[in-house]
DNA sequence: AATGAACCCAACCGCAATACC
DNA sequence: TGGTATTGCGGTTGGGTTCAT
């Protein structure tokens, strides 16, 4: 039956918006509200279409969006609300206060998705990816080992991943998360429910157990329920202050080996620094980025600089993007904890 | 200094869901 | 109830910027 068009493609303007067209389009916002998004480029002397309109407007024109670089913490929020809910942006942005679904997604696609990659992760999975892992060979050692069991010995082996992962999980959970209504450790398919998530702006994680969803991120799969602390899909609270204890608790360096793989590549660097490292570049940042109203009434192209170009700016080889970036890249390299013997399906 | 590659992000496209008549 | 309009969303693209050689 062919669907109309959103708008009439004759005429309109497409492409970066101009600092005119942006100030006619708060204007009428500011005057109007926004109603009906096929009319208002019309009424407000725009020659775009009402879809374009409405995209400039929610991605970067709201007076509530938050510019500038992600912190940590939303960083781990990111992560976290991604391995359950997936490339549901919208939802995520919900959970972020300040950030648009189109930021989040650009974020995550240039930035974590290649960090959880260097890292050896499945950015769609979260869990590890068993070719970086060099499977053929922990299975080889891992039969070898145990040449009485092999099932045990998949086992172990599932348990290994599921435990980096949840080994991850954990850290990034540091923040200030917390997932409630977790009361059955043994339940391994916990799922979450988006229409159940707390309204946007209170970032917490509600867990229900509806069979209409799919289930959690595997990594949950394997926590145990004595180690709440480190596992995926368990009850987290996190404060950020509180993750020297933490690691110091649940993970010192130290290099294991594990049925011949060495995971003594996999330490942690200190969150203290990588948290030093973070608030100055927040200062940092806070000197150099124009601040929201400058850039909400400037073109397209010129946030865009804005926000991209502060760091080479400021020392003139842009190196601090790529060494946060490879910091991060180690900082979230996890280590093989001490309950690595533990049975993983615990 | 030049230039090609890589990166980044605003904007677009098209489909799905929802609202409305 | 069915058809159409509108809105929302996720994937993709284009072009500006930065980096590497």
């Amino acid at each position: 039956m062919g669907r109309t068009p959103c708008c009439e493609k004759e005429g309109l303007k497409k492409g970066p918006w101009t600092p005119e067209e942006d100030q006619k389009l708060i204007d009428y916002i500011q005057k109007h509200g926004y109603g009906n998004w096929r009319t208002l480029p019309k009424n407000a002397g725009l020659q775009r279409c009402g879809k374009s309109c409405r995209l400039r407007w929610t991605n970067y024109l709201r007076p509530d969006i938050k510019r500038g670089r992600f912190s940590f913490e939303e960083e781990e929020a990111i992560i976290q609300l991604h391995s359950i809910l997936g490339n549901k942006w919208s939802a995520i942005a919900a959970r972020l206060p300040g950030r648009t679904d189109n930021e989040i997604k650009n974020y995550w696609n240039t930035h974590i998705r290649k960090k959880l990659l260097r890292m050896g992760i499945d950015p769609v999975t979260h869990n590890p990816r068993l070719d970086v892992l060099d499977l053929s060979s922990i299975l080889g050692s891992s039969f070898y080992n145990n040449p009485n069991s092999q099932i045990n010995s998949f086992s172990r082996l599932i348990g290994i991943h599921n435990r980096l992962a949840n080994s991850f999980m954990s850290f990034n959970n540091m923040s200030h998360f917390s997932m409630q209504n977790v009361e059955n450790h043994e339940q391994s398919n916990m799922i979450i429910s988006q229409s159940q998530l707390l309204p946007p702006q209170q970032p917490h994680y509600q867990i229900d157990q509806s069979p209409a969803l799919p289930p959690l991120h595997e990594a949950s799969a394997g926590c145990s329920p004595s180690t709440t602390t480190s596992c995926g899909g368990e009850a987290y609270l996190f404060p950020s202050s509180n993750f020297s204890d933490f690691y110091s608790q649940n993970c010192q360096q130290q290099t294991q080996e594990l049925n011949g793989f060495d995971y003594s590549e996999c330490a942690l660097p200190s969150y203290d620094f990588y948290k030093q490292e973070q608030e100055q570049e927040q200062v940092h940042q806070q000197v150099i980025e124009p601040s929201p109203e400058t850039s909400t009434l400037n073109s397209s192209p010129t946030p865009l600089n804005s926000n991209s170009t502060y760091f080479s700016t400021a020392n003139g080889n842009g190196t601090d993007q790529d060494e946060k970036e490879s910091y991060c890249s180690d900082f979230f390299k996890f280590e093989i904890p001490d309950l690595l013997d533990v049975n993983p399906f615990v």
